[in-house]
DNA sequence: GCCCCGTCTGGGAGCGCTCCCAGAACCCGC
DNA sequence: GCGGGTTCTGGGAGCGCTCCCAGACGGGGC
């Protein structure tokens, strides 16, 4: 046994023509799906496979194919803030779902300060072979550029600066609608609501919804509170300033559940009960929902399925899958709690 | 999409070598860093590389050397729960800032209900030089596992079922010790507390340090509840069986933020005012920590170092570093907020 | 009979690097 | 002068795959 370089374990492709009975060719073909390759022939190399443990070597498959076997996961602004959100967690247990079985490599990448052309030249430079990109803002510019370069992207969450990068997202309208809908059906009659930034397609959508929803009823659209970023202590000033200039509204739908948790908290302060004097619908059903006090009526979205969707879309398009959808749209669904 | 065999862009280490006036054996040493290349050669190398904008190969390089250049980074236990965990994005954002400018790309994985062979197999098959693993359960065999593979790791929270696994994690001990002699110093003298499930090391190491807190001062170390995990329904169980063990108990340290928002309902629900009645002191500094109402006193921990000292853990064992700490407590501080 | 086309197969070049080896150049002490 | 080191260099054999090509086989149409 004289091996000076140190070979990685496990056996190599050839063995497994050789127990096949077939050539490496061959094996190459099953491995990749592809057709021209007799039942016979298929089914022995996947005993092979099984028998002997294989496992394709991914830099050889890089280096000796055209593509990259590896799809990256960009997560653009900052990262801190995206990744706090229990909403991210959900969606890369989705994408991992997804690429299971696969063999596509995920890499992480989040935009430190530094980098910015530093991650398009490795993401455009043949070491991935897509990007699934998750973005705050809708303003933020790296969707598009990536986009431009040729790169297939599929960004989770409307990009405002989009032009007609792939993307998905929650019927964010629709879930708004549906929840403006519940409130006018319990007999709420000056229904308010505290959007997002409005830097933001996913506040901007859940505002039309909103308005929509009202505007069905001949309802007026004036309570509307904007809040400079999602988090409890903006949905606590929007509410003070909603409360403001109606005392007496008597709901109130925030466009995020760690929203609404801050205009639980000033409500309850001045002394509103909820939802008996108030009624409070948030979204997105997060944990923070089921966990406030009282529990929070909220539209939910599937944010697994999210992450899964991008995922497929992503990989259809490197397959060269035809007519796919521009942008996906995945349903939302009202959660009744106790606030509403 | 098929078109012939589409050669990446971008110059190889032979056009390099060539307008460096070198061959590529010596352009390879001085990418590697190597002693044995005359300081004329390296730095028409590195002008070479300059002019051309060239970047290696990660593939190419994977496959002709003896390592992956990359790590992965594991979420053992479902990864949902410790997704969604806050804590874990800030880990995240530790890895990546330590792995910045190097050439180390990183692999998440989570392991499936699906894999587990799979994954030690990936793992272990050459993919990745090492890995790092966020495990909830100190249970968990993964991490030893991997560990007698001899696959470098290192493991994020001490691992009960640890051998001698390198790992990383908060002093949790002193952290609670320091909440505790808090608790005492403001006079309070029947301080209960809110422990985490038995199988999880952080859980237990934070009891031992309000165990400990206690003992200095000789004071009873009865009021332990268990809780069978970190949440916030948990921490409400838990506290309302205080409660009935010891209605006038005065203090409470509950092992975790996400919990102490249980308890507080429960406190408030009936009718102890915190902190006059029942002071509260949560442990992680999550973000939930400081919307909570009222804020809470917590043991901060700082969990973008704990990604960075982690990494830079495991790049130190794959440089071949010696005298390495087998294991590394990085320290707390306290928050004072209106809880306690 | 003929050719052509669709199905299946194996051989082998080569992806862009790293690392081993052989050897050149130079220094030292004797 | 010689041998024996240490420093530096280039050549070239692979790493384990994919993908092109050439060819074998069979079943149509003429």
């Amino acid at each position: 046994m004289t091996e000076g370089r140190s070979r990685r374990p496990g056996p190599r492709i050839e063995e497994v023509a050789r127990v096949a009975g077939v050539s490496k060719s061959t094996v190459s073909r099953v491995i990749n799906g592809e057709k021209y390759v007799s039942e016979r022939s298929r089914q022995a190399v996947h005993r092979a496979i099984a028998l002997l443990g294989y496992s394709p070597n991914h830099a050889a498959r890089t280096l000796a194919g055209s593509k990259a076997n590896a799809i990256a996961l960009v997560i653009s602004e900052q990262g801190s803030r995206v990744l706090a959100d229990p909403f991210f967690a959900g969606v890369l247990r989705g994408v991992h779902a997804e690429l299971a079985g696969r063999h596509v490599q995920l890499l992480l990448m989040m935009n430190q300060p530094l980098d910015g052309e530093d991650q398009i030249a490795y993401l455009t430079g043949g070491h991935v072979d897509g990007a699934l990109v998750v973005s705050l803002h809708g303003e933020d510019p790296l969707p598009r550029t990536l986009h431009e370069t040729g790169l297939p992207i599929v960004v989770g969450g409307r990009p405002l600066a989009g032009g007609s990068v792939p993307f998905v997202d929650a019927d964010n309208f629709n879930g708004a609608l549906g929840a403006v809908r519940l409130l006018i059906s319990l007999g709420r009659e000056k229904i308010a609501t505290i959007a997002g930034p409005h830097d933001m397609a996913v506040g901007m959508d859940r505002l039309s919804g909103w308005r929509c929803g009202l505007a069905e009823h001949g309802m007026p659209v004036e309570l509307v509170a904007h809040s400079s970023e999602f988090s409890p202590e903006c949905g606590a000033l929007a509410m003070e300033e909603l409360l403001r200039r109606a005392p007496d509204l008597d709901a109130v739908f925030v466009a995020a559940d760690i929203m609404a948790l801050g205009a639980l908290r000033v409500l309850q302060e001045r002394g509103y009960r909820i939802p008996d004097d108030v009624a409070v619908v948030g979204f997105d059903d997060s944990v923070l929902a089921s966990t406030a006090v009282p529990p929070l009526t909220t539209v939910r979205q599937d944010v697994e399925r999210f992450g899964r969707t991008m995922t497929w879309r992503l990989l259809a398009e490197l397959a060269g899958e035809e007519k796919l959808p521009q942008s996906m749209l995945l349903p939302t669904s009202l959660v009744r709690r106790a606030s509403a």
